[in-house]
DNA sequence: ATTAATGCAAAGTTTTTGCATCCTA
DNA sequence: TAGGATGCAAAAACTTTGCATTAAT
């Protein structure tokens, strides 16, 4: 028997929290927030549940602070992560990100396109 | 005066290290590798090396595994980072990135455009 | 000789996990 | 009422930091 997922308050109000809110709040924002509506709620479940949301695709996580990977390589090019193996690959294909030194919000001094999918081995 | 900065035989090996190898190597990575070469270096040093180098723009802390902020939107949108406040903000400008559904290293589910730089607040 | 950088170990922070209990389907 | 999800607390993982010592300039 496969098994199949329960929707609880605390999913239903960690998703209306960050479908109503323009921020992007980090684990600890969420947990915060959240715990007006659920003063009960525990750091443990808000980590399980943006988890799942964040599998199932239904928010992002967005590639910011901390970043645990390097790269020597600092000329142009987009990077894929597969969900599956973790690997990450090089992605030397052309996009074109106008050269647009300022945008509205401020001035930018470099930016990363990143890819996320399955890699051709572990589509197999 | 102003603090000069000065080359060590770590900070050398560290950077060789990232530059010859084609991988997107963790922290642990360097470390394990970097430590044939120098079997005294400790993992602090190496987080303070790869800081030092990410700051100065010689090599890239890719956006990957965990990060810690989170968006409920979905839609296609980038982010900019800013350096100094470290606010997040959206960027709707339009960029072109090919809908290729397919690349060469495999299936594309989403991507994300991230720009890094300093947001006009900070930049007065 | 100065003093920036390192190694070490301890402290701080973040994330995951085991398990009894709760509550959705 | 079965078993998926939670709350709690402890463990694990990751990162930073203070300080004595080393070594680049």
């Amino acid at each position: 028997m496969t098994k199949v997922e329960r929707l609880t308050s605390q999913k239903k109000i960690v998703l209306d929290y960050l479908k109503s809110v323009k921020t992007h709040p980090s684990v600890n924002k969420v947990y915060l927030a959240v715990r007006k509506k659920l003063p009960r709620i525990s750091k443990g479940t808000v980590y399980r549940i943006l988890t799942n949301f964040k599998n199932k695709g239904e928010i992002l996580e967005l590639p910011c602070k901390e970043c645990q990977r390097y790269d020597g390589d600092i000329s142009n090019h987009g990077h894929f992560f597969c969900r599956k193996c973790k690997e990450v690959f090089d992605v030397f294909e052309d996009f074109k990100i106008p050269k647009l030194k300022k945008i509205k919000v401020g001035e930018i001094n470099n930016y990363q396109v990143s890819f996320y999918g399955t890699c051709k081995k572990c589509k197999k």
